[in-house]
DNA sequence: CGATCGTAAATTGTTAGCAATTAACGATTG
DNA sequence: CAATCGTTAATTGCTAACAATTTACGATCG
C-alpha cells in the first residue's frame, strides 16, 4: 500500500494544449495582443514550438472563455470587450455567485474559513499602494474559495469560463483607480462574515451587495461602445 | 445591390466537426450509447467516414455539454447522469433562467409573444397522448424564446451547454410519467402571462415557480446514485 | 499459489502535409 | 474613372502517419 497522497498529486503532466492555453490566456489578459488582432495558428505554433493542433484546441477553448472570436475559415480574432460585455459578465456572475454562496455557506467548514482568513489577512497586510496584479489575484482567490466550497461542477465550470474576463476587468480598473487598498479588505470581510452565518438568504444578499458595489466602480471605466 | 436576404441565409456550409457533433449529441440523447461506454475516436471516425480530427473536436464540445467525460490518455466515456446531476442542472438553470426572464420580459415585443403563442397553441392542440419527443421539443422551444429574447450572449451560451441535458431529463421523465398533456400547457401559459407584465420581479418569481414544479416531477425518476 | 514486474497491444496526443475556402489585388470593361 | 470579375496568395479545415502513454496480460519469483 502506498502512503496516501505521496505520488498522487502528480496531475499527470499537462498536455500541450493546456500549456498553450495558459500562455495565450495570460498574454491576452495582460493585453499583449491588441483587440481585434488576428491570431494566426501557424504563427503561434512556430512561436511556441508546437504544431497547429494544440494551438487550435487552445483557441477553441479561448473562444468559450470569450477571449477570442472564431470566424469560419478566417481564424481567431481577439475580442474587444465593450461595456455590454462588462454588463453581461456582471449579471451572469451575480446569477451564479448567488447560487454558489447559497450552497457554500452551509458547506464551508473550518479549513475553508481558514483559507479565506488567510487571503483576508494578505489583503489587510498588503503594502500600499497595492500592485494591481496582486489586488486582482487576492480578489479572485477569495471568490475561488466560494466556488470551490459550493460543490457544484457546472457552476464551477461557468465561473472558469468568465473568470479571466473578470480578471481582465478588475485589472483594468485597478490600474485606473487604485483604491482596492481601501475597499478591498472591508468589503470582503463583510462577505466572509455573512457566509459564516450559514444562512443562504443572508449569503445571497451579501453577494448581491458586494458585486453591485464592484460593478458600480467598474462602470467608471470608459470602454469601447461597439466592436469595431 | 443585392435584394436584402437573397443569398444571405446561407450559413456557410457547416464544418465536419459540427456535423459529427450533431450526430453524436443526438445519438447520446437518444440513448444509443450506454452510460459509461468508451467512445473511441478511431471507431467513430471510420464509422462516420471522417478522420479523427473532427471527431476529437466534437468530443471536446460534448464534454463541455456534459455528455461525455474526457480522461487524459484514456478517451471519452459517456456520462452516467445521477441525481446529483439533475440537481446541478436544475439549480444552474434556475439561476440563469431567472436572469434571462428578468431581461426578456422588458425586451419581448409582438413577434416574440406571437412565437410563444404559436408554441402554446401547439401544446394545447397536441393529440393525446403526446409523444415524449414532441413534448420535449415544444417545452424547449418555449424556453428558447426566452433565452433568445434576453439578449445576453453569455447566458445563451450557458443555456446551450445544459440544454441537451435538460432535454435528456425531460425525455426520460415524459417516457415514465406521460402527464405533460395535463401540466404542459397551463404551466407555460402562466409563465407567458407573467412575462407579458414586463415586470422583472414578477417574471423572476414565475420562472422560479415554473421550474421548481418541473423539478419536483423530475425527482420522481429513479436515477443512479453514484457513477459506477 | 499469490503478488509483482516486465512486456505488448490498444488508444490517445502530436506532428506534418494536402485540400478547400476566403479575401485581397489587379486587369478589364462600361 | 468607378465598378466588376478573374486570379493569386494566405489561412484555415482536414487527413494520415508517428510518438507517447496507459492498461492488460503473462511470466517470474517469493
Amino acid at each position: 500500500m502506498i502512503p496516501d497522497g505521496l505520488l498522487l498529486p502528480q496531475p499527470s503532466q499537462p498536455s500541450l494544449s493546456e500549456v498553450v492555453l495558459k500562455i495565450l490566456r495570460e498574454m491576452i489578459s495582460a493585453g499583449q495582443f491588441k483587440p481585434g488582432q488576428h491570431l494566426k495558428e501557424a504563427e503561434l505554433a512556430t512561436a511556441l514550438k508546437v504544431s497547429r493542433g494544440p494551438v487550435r484546441e487552445a483557441l477553441t477553448q479561448l473562444e468559450a472563455e470569450g477571449h477570442v472570436e472564431l470566424r469560419r475559415h478566417r481564424g481567431a480574432f481577439v475580442s474587444t470587450l465593450t461595456r455590454v460585455d462588462v454588463e453581461e459578465v456582471h449579471t451572469l456572475r451575480t446569477a451564479i455567485e448567488r447560487l454558489a454562496a447559497e450552497r457554500a455557506c452551509t458547506r464551508m467548514g473550518e479549513p475553508e474559513f481558514a483559507a479565506m482568513d488567510a487571503v483576508l489577512e494578505k489583503m489587510k497586510a498588503a503594502t500600499r499602494p497595492v500592485k494591481p496584479e496582486d489586488a486582482v489575484r487576492l480578489d479572485l482567490q477569495f471568490h475561488d474559495i466560494i466556488y470551490a466550497a459550493c460543490d457544484h461542477q457546472r457552476v464551477q465550470r461557468v465561473w472558469t469560463s468568465i473568470r479571466s474576463q473578470v480578471s481582465f476587468f478588475l485589472h483594468t480598473r485597478n490600474v485606473n483607480f487604485p483604491d482596492f487598498t481601501d475597499v478591498g479588505y472591508p468589503e470582503h470581510l463583510e462577505l466572509r462574515n455573512a457566509l459564516s452565518q450559514a444562512d443562504p438568504a443572508a449569503a445571497c444578499a451579501a453577494v448581491e451587495k458586494h458585486l453591485s458595489g464592484a460593478y458600480e466602480r467598474l462602470k467608471k471605466l470608459d470602454l469601447p461602445d461597439k466592436p469595431v
